[in-house]
Formats: structure tokens, sequence, C-alpha cells
DNA sequence: TATATCGCATAGAATAAATCTATCTATTTC
DNA sequence: GAAATAGATAGATTTATTCTATGCGATATA
């Protein structure tokens, strides 16, 4: 009862005279003359004055005015705002990610097809990046393995072959493929339990039948990558993951299908959210641009 | 369809709920249930999301909340405006005069009653001070003499009699009351054509059939002043704009009724501004409070 | 100086919105 | 597991908003 006289106040101050604003506006004539009205009779003040045929502003519809053009100003700013909204020019994504591996790419590829929206990265463990995302602390978690749960939707994203790395001087350095029963008896260092990359090649020696010497555990890919460089045992890693070394080398296993996979996961509930889906769309392409 | 959407967003964001906001803005929960519903579809954004029974403001909610708190407040200044502006603790007030003299007082009794109004005065000649308030360049006008005019209310505010003023050492000097016949053959220096005090003054003159030496006329109530100090002859003054001076005697006239009258003058049309009856009434009892 | 035009005011009806009551679901608390 | 809490949904009702039609006074035009 009172904003709707404000703006009929404010258009036909704006436009100079009360049909000038009828067509500015698209309102008639009469129903601005009658909302200045009330504005002036509920408030007891002139705001326009009759002058021959027409009406001008009083020095109190002068002031009014001054207010409501920074009243309309942020009105306009909040439609403007929200209009952005969503187009996606602007907002903010926060994502979970068991490393940065995987997710990079699918950052960079947002980045491009929205470069307005905020991006935050949370690296973590599989368990806290699963947590943040049920906690609504996060939009999208980026995983390797995931249990079944209602309460998500999980996209697989891309599989990365695991291979074996040795240093330089170590007999299987040459090879540009081995096999895996090449790895019987060899000094293994291994990362920690809960490690998807571990998980599956556990399973793959398992299932060859093979087993290597495990010299070491250690719960880090960076300090297991110390470890081969002094040499102390050989390791796997994800391909993906592997950072090249003057002094490494990464041999892929011919003969095992050994992969770590990375999948986006949401939360069931978010799927309508538009922000998501925009990810999602993004992270879709990105897998089929990839494929290729 | 869209401004009652903003509000109950920003009620529910200011409250902490919905239910919260229910309470606070008097309006049922479904309804604000809806209104902000509306706008996150209209606008395909999420401003809220959901977590466990209640709702949480997102990213995007929070920016815009920052957009609204302005807007509101900005619509809270324009009521505070309006509300001032009906108890008059706000606006201006525009006045024309023809002199100083008898505006001064009123200006005085007005700002004290309403302290808040700004006060702008305009000096000039009578046709002048007219015009501005034809043309609505000023709210009051006071003057003088009026003719008649339909378009005018005029309100006599006070009259002032109009005494002689001489050097000390001039004959009348010493005293305390002169007949109109003592000015017979006396050096008068006189007003412009068209001083209201001029007029009064050569009326009572041909009336008592009197005739002055006439030796000089001035345009200037301050040079004709200089002109008398210097000895060159008498003159005459309204008793309320005779600035004193040692060396200058104000002698009241016993047996003519010579007066300059001061009106207070508003447009017919304006009569119901609050503002301007606002100034009337102070004008009437500070007449009245004066008359004692 | 009649007459057309312009700018606004008024009355009443039609439309669109805002808001309500009643009820339901999901979550948390005790 | 019952009660309490926070919010969602459906449908009716009330209230604002806006419109059409017309009138009136001031100004421009012939």
């Amino acid at each position: 009862m009172r904003y709707t006289q404000l703006r009929s106040f404010h258009a036909v101050a704006t436009a100079g005279g009360f049909n000038a604003a009828s067509d500015a506006v698209h309102i008639t004539q009469p129903t601005l003359t009658a909302q200045v009205g009330a504005l002036e009779e509920e408030y007891g003040v002139d705001l326009f004055i009759k002058r021959g045929r027409r009406r001008e502003l009083t020095d109190t519809g002068r002031q009014l005015l001054a207010i409501t053009s920074r009243l309309f100003a942020e009105e306009e700013e909040a439609v403007a705002f929200l209009e952005q909204s969503r187009e996606l020019k602007t907002g903010r994504l926060s994502i979970g990610a068991v490393g940065p591996y995987h997710v990079t790419e699918m950052l960079a590829a947002f980045n491009r097809a929205y470069p307005g929206i905020e991006l935050a990265v949370k690296l973590g463990n599989s368990h806290d990046v699963l947590a943040d995302l049920l906690d609504y602390k996060s939009d999208i978690a980026v995983l390797a393995h995931i249990d079944e749960d209602d309460r998500l939707l999980t996209v697989p994203y891309r599989r990365h072959p695991v291979g074996v790395f040795v240093r330089t001087d170590h007999p299987l350095a040459k090879r540009k493929n081995i096999k895996i029963a090449s790895l019987e008896g060899e000094p293994l260092i291994i990362r920690e339990t809960g490690s998807t990359t571990r998980r599956a090649f556990e399973q793959a020696l398992t299932k060859a039948k093979i087993r290597p010497r495990i010299v070491m555990e250690i719960g880090s890919r960076e300090a297991i990558r110390e470890a081969v460089i002094r040499g102390l045992g050989i390791s796997y890693v994800s391909e993906a993951e592997f950072v090249p070394d003057p002094s490494l080398r990464l041999i892929p296993i011919g003969d095992a299908e050994i992969f770590t996979y990375a999948h986006v996961v949401i939360l069931q509930k978010r799927e309508t959210s538009r922000i998501i889906r925009a990810f999602l769309e993004v992270v879709r392409k990105t897998k089929l641009s990839n494929a290729k």
C-alpha cells in the first residue's frame, strides 16, 4: 500500500508529468493520479502543485525524489543481480575433492564456461569431503570411490590406469610396459589403508596371485615418491597423479586392468540446483571431449 | 509482483527463518513461503537451502540480502521523511519581502515553532516579490501595499507609524512630538516614487495642506539617512525601519495618522498547504502577542 | 472568441495480487 | 515413539492495483 505509491510518484516526478509517466511506465494516468494522491493524502504533504494545467514538484517532492531515486536504483540492482544469477554470471560453487589431480580439469572447464562464478576448492580425505557435501558445506564432491548412498547422486568422471614407478637405475626402468608378474618379490612401498589406489592395486595382485615384498607403508603420495627416489623400493600411482622426476620412471602395467576412478558426487536433493546442474553439464562435456 | 517477494525474502533472511519472519512482520508463514518460492522460481536461483527442517541462506541469498538491506533502508528513509514532513519537522519555505524590517520577526517566530523548516528569504521590490509569489517561486510574500487580486489572500500583519527624523542640532530635535504643521517649509528629503512610505506621507501632507520644501529625492533609506546626518535636510521613515544614530532623533507626528502597513500575502489556491497554514498561524499569534 | 487540445481528476468496474485458514510432511527433541 | 518444530501445499478470501469511460479547466489554435 505504499510501495506502488512511491513508484508512481517516482515515475511522475521523473517523467515530468502524469501523462508522460503513463507512457513511460505503461500504467494509465488515472492510476498514477490516484497513487500520488493517496500518498499526499496519507502524509498530508504536497508533492506536486498545480501550475496551469500541469503539476510541478514542490520542494518536498524534490526531496522525496532524491530518496526514491536511490530506492529504485537499489531495486534495479536487486533485479539485475537476480538476472545475472539466473544466467550464472555470478555466484559461488564450493567443491570438495580428495586430491587436486582430478578436479583441476573440471574447474578449468567450468571457469571457462562460467567465468563469473567464484570457485572454492577444499581438499581433504574421502570421509571429510563426503561429510562436507552432506552438510551443505560444499556443493560438489570429487571422490575416487563411493559407497552406495540414497542421498547421493554419483556421476562417473574418468578412470586412470595405475602404473608402477621405479628409480632410473632399477632393472625395470628401461621397460616400456611390464606384466604384473614382474612384481613378484619386488620391494614395494604401499599407501595407507583406505587408499583407493592401494585397494585397486591389491585386488589386481591378489587376482594374479602375485606377492611383492612389502617394505614400507606410507600415508602420503609425496613421501612415497621421496622414498622411491632414495631407492627404498618401488611403488604404484595413478598415472594422473604421477609427478615426473629425472630419477623416476613410470611404467604402465600391460596385463592388468588397474584403475582409479574419479566420481563427481552431489546431493540427490540438490539435483535441481541450477548451478549444480551447470557444473554436471560441464563435467559431462569435458568427459566426452577427453574421451576422443 | 516483485516487491512483496523481495520484502518476504528480506524478512525471512533477516529473521532467520520463515516462522520467525512470520511473527516479525505479521504475515503468515505460507505467504512467505510462497513469495520466496516465487522469487526463486522466477529467477531460477536458490536463495535458501534445506538444512534439516530449516532453511538457510545460500551464497546467492546472502548477496541478495546485502542489496535488499539497502533497499529497505531507503524505503524507511522515504517513510521517515514523509512522516517528518507531515509534522513539519522538515521542509522549506520561501518568502519574498520588500524589506527585512517586517519579515524578521515573523521568521524568528516561525523558526522557534518549526525549527526543522529551512527558511529562504528573497528581498526585492514590490513587483518582483509579487511576481515570484504568483509564479510559485516563493510561498509567502510580505508586502506593504497590495492591490485587490482574486488570486491572492492577504493577511494584514501590522502597521507602523511614520515619523520624522532630524539631526540633533535641528530645532525640532528636542520635541517629543510634533504636529504635521511644523513641517511647513522644512527642507525635506523624500523617497523615490513608488515607495509606500512616501505615498502615505504625501497623502497626510496633502490632507493637512502642508508644503515642505523638497530638497532631494533619494531611492534608498540608507542614503537618505546619511544625507540627514550631513545636515542636508530632514526626512521621514517608518518607525520600525528607523536605525538609531547618536546624531539623529526620531520624532513621532502627533496629529496625523500616517502608517505603513505590512501584509502577509499568499496564493488563494495554496491556502490549504499545511506549511503555509502553519506560517499564517504563527503570524497570527505573533500579531496578537505583539498587540498587547 | 469559439473550438480543439492538453493535462489531469473522478467514478465505477474488472483484474490481479497478496494474504489467510486448514492441513500435511519432514525433522528434531524429549 | 510421542510431541514439538519448521516449513510446504491447497484452496478460498480479501485487498490492491489497474483499467475504461468520462469530466473539467487551462492553453493553444483557427
